[in-house]
This record gives C-alpha cells, structure tokens and sequence, in this order.
DNA sequence: TTTCTTGCAAAGATTTTGCAATTGC
DNA sequence: GCAATTGCAAAATCTTTGCAAGAAA
C-alpha cells in the first residue's frame, strides 16, 4: 500500500493488516477488538504485536489514543483535530468535528505551556435511549 | 465527623481515613495512590476497600472518576463542574474553574441526548518545562 | 439484629517485557 | 546484512470478586 509508506516505519504483514482495519475505522477500537478482528484473517498475529504497532502509530502520529473508558485503551485513526461524544451507558463514541475557541487567562494556567485540548461531551445514544 | 452524615454510606472508620485524605486534595490521586497513603496511618487497609470505598463515593456524587492517565483510574473530591489542565509529561493535573459554552447542532449529536461535557487542556507544566 | 463492610487471597482484565527466531529494507 | 519486528509466554499493573468474620446503624 502506498499510502502507508510514509508513516516511517517497517510494514511489515500484520502492521498492513492493522492498518487497513484501522483505515476509515469510526468506531474506537480497543486492542483487544483490533486484536480479535485482525486475528481471523491472520491466525498468528499474536497480542504483543498490536500493542506494539498501536504505540508505534501513536508515535507517528498516525491515530489517537483515547484514555475516555477507565482501564482500556481506545484508538482513532482519525488524526485530524475532534471531539468526541460519549454514550455514558454503552461507551460508544462518535466524532464531532466542530472547533471550539476556548481561552484560558494566563493565571489560570499557572504557568503551563497549553499545547492543546480535548473535549468529552457525556449523552445518551438512540439505542440506550430506547431501552428501559 | 458531621460533614460525611449525609453521604448516605456507612461511615466506617476506614472510609473516614479515606474521606479524610481526599478533602480538599487537590493533586488527583489514583487508587493505589490513595492505599499507600492511608495504609500508613490504617495498616490493616486493604486495596478492596479503597477501591470500594471510592467505587460507594462516586455512585453518590462525593467525588468524580477521571480517565485521564490510561490504565488507572484517578479520583477528584471536587464536585463542582469544572475542568483539567494535563501535563502531558508527567501527568499532573491542576483544575481550570471556568465555564465554557460549547453549543452542539442537533445534526451533530447524531441523535444523542446530550447530559454535559468536560474539557482536557494538554500542555508541559513549569516543573517539565525548565528540565531538559 | 440486620444489613453492609472489611480483609484476604485468588482471579480477571489490560498492558508490558525478555528473548530467540524471523523479516523488511 | 543489519536493525527492527514477530510470537510466545511470563510478568507487571490495575481492578474485581467470593466469602467468612466483623462492625455500623
């Protein structure tokens, strides 16, 4: 694949395989579901290897991690800036591509450098909506 | 201590010495965090009882769960809505008391019944920025 | 007294690591 | 060929659970 080629590292089969599961994924896999779906198709694709390819991809900027569900990671390969929006019942997450202005007085900063920020809106999606 | 009354939880002497270590914290700490702080003074404490404790507190509103740091749950005795500033560096945590407005289009919620949000503003604190 | 909580240890879940064999470039 | 990567299993972390004994209300 091309357009892989220029991530900077080695492409080997199963970071192709991770890669092409990712490529356009909207539903902030874990691991562990990166893991499951890429084992199907590649039976000795092994735990260590995903984890790896994950935390090389974050390096390279090629997806996001997401720390939005306690104790798992979660990934996005969409690196351009978003928000996300969070089902509070069933931890499904969508995008939201809208750019918020948000300026922090220098004293509330104490002294941090901001590099940048995340927002996390909290709801309830259609389908926990309907249940109960 | 009259204050804890109406939290509506057994007020155990254990949960006590944990209440007691996180009012007024402001530094965010993790569960283990909390252990080995309280343990010093509590030695037969054990980890299940923290992590039941702070489990009791957050299902009634005494303090917020924060899945900042992957992997580890950290705990804000602060109840009132605001929000974090994170060092990316070494993961400090300070609190940003200011509202913002962050209006969503209903074509943007995507049918979600939207409940609040909370803003993580990324940047190098004081201390990581005068090392290196 | 009744119900909830504790402490302990074992189990679960997620992530990391060490290392020999293998592979991309 | 060299350096990076894989797969495997063991270990490290963090959190939850089962249950008998104990304590709060």
């Amino acid at each position: 694949m091309e357009k892989y080629r220029n991530i900077g590292i080695k492409l080997t089969p199963q970071r192709l395989a991770i890669l092409h599961y990712m490529d356009g994924n909207k539903s902030h896999p874990s691991a562990d579901t990166i893991y499951n779906a890429v084992s199907k198709k590649f039976p000795t694709m092994s735990v260590a290897t995903v984890y790896n390819t994950l935390e090389a991809l974050k390096n390279k900027g090629a997806l996001q991690e997401l720390t939005i569900e306690p104790g798992k990671k979660r990934y996005d390969p969409d690196n351009t800036p978003h928000h996300h929006l969070i089902c509070v019942k069933c931890k499904d997450i969508i995008d939201i591509f809208k750019k918020f202005k948000l300026d922090l007085s220098d004293g509330m900063a104490n002294g941090f450098e901001i590099k940048g920020h995340h927002i996390e809106f909290y709801g309830i999606c259609p389908k926990c909506s309907k249940q109960h």
